[in-house]
DNA sequence: ACAGCATTGTTGTCAATGCCTACATTCCGA
DNA sequence: TCGGAATGTAGGCATTGACAACAATGCTGT
């Protein structure tokens, strides 16, 4: 299988995987069409037949990352330990990603994937969150924290935690290793969501009446 | 003033502000330099004199990307009013503009810029968590919300805004309205400062001894 | 006023890129 | 076996960013 003649057997996969190290390395902008065809000793229009843009190709890094993100993810859900220590290893299991694929994780979340929105690429970057949300679900109905719409606990948890990873891409973390800061960001979410109800500055703690659901904290603005 | 002879008078500007609303509406792809000598009625060799690269002229988007959220998150900081208002305005206002400018946000936080670095960039860059950290400092010295670490307090409220501005920007918000996701979270994280101390799930709350510092919650990675 | 010089803009060129069309080769199922 | 579908090739085209040589302009010191 030395000398591939005229059919290469595989291209497509291997177009993704010199892609994915092209952007995991120098990022989208260095991504070439014909030096991939030229990488996998094809002919510069070859990949035509197998991403209609470069754009498909971009989208197709973004899924790849995604699911490889995902699988890190669930596995770090479904591990047999505490919620807390689940909860943390989900929220280290993102950071380490971003850590590693910080490219590829610009990829993922470039808005421009907005606007073509294949619908693959949309279910599978919800897949992370539906793993989290049901992580919050399993540890509500236990009782380990507080109730609420998951959903929304769950966004919560998630935007902190990227926002983090997006900081630390971006240089704004300063002297603060990565993993400091996530841990830091994540014990401060956990720590949310066990809380009962939050304080109040001055007031008395035990004056409203349902232990629950809406009552924290306010939705709307402020106003 | 019509007919320009030979020197433009203000190009730079001219590029900057065409750059901007390139950028603004169609991101940071669909920039073209020769595109923006047609805008500007020069010939497609002019830029050079004014932004070495490309990339320079990205990156000056950037900071001044940084300079009108800096103002916004200024203002909102500064204004007179009780502390949660103030932090609410703060986060609103950053959100206000990822709503408004998400590609040049994109732009802004692109992990090129790690690289190249101008430090002009690096500089603005740091300015709305500097301000962000003096509220927080401010309402810790007038007893509002709990002690720590001003500048890892700060992280976190700025991570877990702009984790919910990223989110939106990818389409990962679904149905939520990204003001009422940011107002959400933003009540979360006060909710997690104004709290003197975390109820941790079945322990009794008052055994630990002092009040405040380093006690909540574990920085140190779960191992 | 004016000469000299740095700044700014022009023109032409080059290599590279993404995409398109026409064509060649291979694969696979009826 | 044969014919269409899939896959890869070859060439071309418009666009782009960068560069170099050159021209026009503004500024400064005398």
């Amino acid at each position: 299988m030395s000398e591939r003649a005229y059919h290469h057997g595989n291209l497509r996969a291997e177009f993704l995987r010199h892609a994915w190290e092209a952007v995991d390395d120098a990022g989208a902008e260095a991504l070439s069409l014909r030096q991939l065809a030229r990488d996998a000793g094809v002919s510069h229009g070859a990949s035509a037949r197998h991403f209609r843009d470069k754009q498909a190709l971009i989208d197709a890094i973004a899924v790849e990352g995604f699911e490889r993100l995902n699988a890190a993810i669930r596995e770090a859900a479904s591990a047999d330990a505490p919620f807390e220590a689940r909860f943390r290893a989900v929220g280290l299991a993102y950071v380490g990603f971003a850590v590693a694929h910080p490219q590829i994780l610009a990829v993922m979340y470039t808005a421009k994937h907005e606007t073509s929105a294949s619908e693959a690429l949309l279910a599978v970057s919800h897949a992370g969150k539906n793993d989290l949300v049901a992580l919050i679900v399993a540890a509500q109905e236990a009782g380990a924290i507080r109730a609420g719409d998951p959903e929304e606990l769950a966004m919560i948890a998630f935007a902190s935690v990227h926002g983090v990873a997006s900081l630390a891409t971006a240089g704004l973390l300063g002297e603060t290793p990565m993993t400091d800061a996530a841990a830091s960001v994540i014990g401060f979410v956990w720590a949310g969501l066990v809380a009962a109800r939050p304080v109040r500055s001055g007031h008395a703690s035990a004056t409203r009446g349902q232990i629950s659901a809406n009552a924290w904290p306010d939705l709307a603005e402020p106003s």
